[in-house]
DNA sequence: ACCTGAACACCGTTCAAGT
DNA sequence: ACCTGAACACCGTTCAAGT
């Protein structure tokens, strides 16, 4: 696993193959199938680890706010999203592409991915019980930043836009779609000076 | 080329074998690369037969609207695009996924790409002279409407969402989007008020 | 318990030879 | 001008045989 997902930052998703991540561990093409039903159940393996890593980059984020604004959590975890799509384009990649594996098969990773969901969309649940948003349907509120998170990763990472820059102008579209749309205005508290 | 849409629109993206569209052409393993390069360059002519539909689509919805509200037009745009998108969605993605061949060389594909782009900034550019968007950065305006579009086309074909009703939702998205991020009302046709 | 290494089926791709 | 069909390199995968 180490070494498929070696090969995989260094050189693509695309080009990773078996027999390379077999050699690279000293080991003869047939031996990763004793380990691994298929190559997919390799792959899945992968995207589970690689899952729980961007799990714990969310955590992380999350834990750095004070204070309880729901709705400020809901940015962070579209932040923290985001950055690690955008810095590990190829993690991203093997957790969301389904011809690598079956998603209904990978029980784990799919737990992750919809307990993340989840966690996000109770963020907005309890700003709407707080009052704090727009009249505004929350299942399609839900959506629109859903799409739109995955959507300005999947941009970039499908190679749809300019190299430079993606970064800054993907966290500037999420903060004008959580002022905009979702009508947030960000708390005095998390103004940090910095010199 | 026709035989190669075929087995994609049948098998999927992942299925399609280059011997398989020459079986089907009645032809040997061999032939198809008397006519294109390899594997990649089949791929591009048919993503570029493929988007100039999608272009096709997208003109039609916009032959549609009467009148000469820009932001109408380009949610038009956004309308045609998703439902093209979701209907056809080995079409979709093959003009959009880049391991199947390097967008840097196939010229036309990517300027019917580009134009569509534009189009739809255009649109959004005339509103903003017309002072009918509130205040807002253009640039992240049309990247977030973009990033959305782009998303929710991509967490469907991804198989990220149950099946059932996504064109629906989907468009129930992007009205909630123009909307509540762009302040757009549907309104009447002859509607001219300018505040 | 784990690995080897030959084998198989399948691919993309090439190319001398055919029509 | 276009195609054939054998060949090659490369894959995923299997499996009898080894340690």
């Amino acid at each position: 696993m180490r070494a498929t997902l070696g090969l995989i930052e260094e050189s693509g998703l695309d080009q990773v193959t078996v027999r390379d991540a077999a050699e690279r561990v000293g080991v003869s093409s047939g031996a990763p199938f004793r380990h691994f039903e298929d190559r997919a159940a390799l792959m899945a393996a992968v995207a589970e680890e690689v899952q729980g890593r961007c799990r714990a980059e969310i955590d992380a984020e999350l834990r750095r706010i004070r204070g309880d604004d729901p709705v400020e959590r809901f940015r962070a975890m579209g932040v923290a999203y985001l950055r690690w799509a955008l810095r590990n384009p190829t993690h991203f990649e093997i957790t969301v592409t389904p011809r690598l594996y079956e998603f209904e098969e990978t029980v784990a990773l799919t737990r992750i991915r919809q307990e993340i969901a989840a966690q996000a969309r109770g963020f907005l649940e309890e700003a709407q019980r707080r009052g704090m948003l727009r009249n505004i349907d929350l299942r399609v509120a839900f959506y629109a930043g859903r799409a739109l998170v995955y959507g300005l990763a999947r941009l970039a990472i499908d190679g749809h836009l300019s190299r430079w820059g993606v970064a800054k102008i993907s966290l500037e579209v999420l903060d004008s779609f959580m002022a905009g749309y979702l009508h947030w205005k960000p708390g005095r508290r998390r103004k940090r000076q910095r010199k």
